[in-house]
DNA sequence: TTGAATGCAAATCGTTTGCATCTCA
DNA sequence: TGAGATGCAAACGATTTGCATTCAA
């Protein structure tokens, strides 16, 4: 199922108007199932559709703000995106770049501590956490 | 114990020249305990000193080559960086910006199961965990 | 019809770099 | 003395913004 075919109900669920560019970011971010930068969705997306870098970060922004799609801050020179589906992390080869995913996510028996711990904190709702380490291919 | 005192026997270890910048830069990330931006510690520096922000950036850049300096991304806008002391991670209020030390770290047992789960990675070797919430102070 | 979204260009801001000068080792 | 470090200014690159035009609702 392309997410082309919800596109129209996940914009009207964002208070968003539908628009040829929303469309193509969030089908290239759904396609490519990896974090992005908006220089990497425009040079995509420039090969076949007319659309500006500005818009790009507009797009995003919005998103963002409409909980689409999350930052993701992998140690690259800039911040990446992808869409805010199931909670997941990274582990990032810090030869090539190569990214994968990894659902398993203990952290909320952690966040339960720090909150106990904490004399400032009584509750901690979010949590960022990315592995990296060298992959097989350039171990080999 | 001041930080100064070791000035020189951390900066011969890391292969660096004692200089005014360096001294200024440590001392304050030292006296700060915090999570600071290149902007950050110009702007505090200058107060009292000549110093340039290019000098603070590259200074910031060695050190983190030596492994003195962490850089830290807690969702702000820029780059913070931090003393490289004992592991620990953040707990940080997304509302008034207030970062608290976090030293329980639980991720090691983790890192091995991320490792033994992926098929492309058999070694993980850092991670990055960063908590946020709201702290008591901005929820009275 | 109208407010929001787009494209384009210019502005902004954090960061880096070139270069002459200075300073530590 | 010589390699590396600094200060200053200019360059750079990612991101943002102003504005006229276009478009979805």
């Amino acid at each position: 199922m392309k997410i082309t075919h919800d596109f129209k109900k996940i914009m009207h669920d964002a208070n968003l108007k539908c628009t040829a560019p929303r469309e193509l970011v969030i089908a290239l971010l759904y396609e490519k199932h990896l974090p992005l930068s908006a220089q990497d969705i425009f040079e995509q997306l420039k090969k076949k559709n007319t659309i500006d870098l500005a818009t790009v970060y507009r797009t995003l922004a919005s998103f963002e703000k409409a909980g689409l799609v999350k930052r993701i801050d992998l140690r690259t020179d800039t911040v990446l995106y992808e869409l805010n589906t199931l909670h997941h992390h990274h582990i990032v080869c810090t030869h090539c770049g190569r990214v994968e995913d990894f659902d398993l996510c203990e952290v909320d028996r952690l966040m339960k501590k720090v909150a106990s711990q904490s004399s400032h904190f009584n509750v901690v709702s979010e949590h960022t956490l990315e592995f990296f380490g060298v992959c097989t291919a350039c171990t080999s």
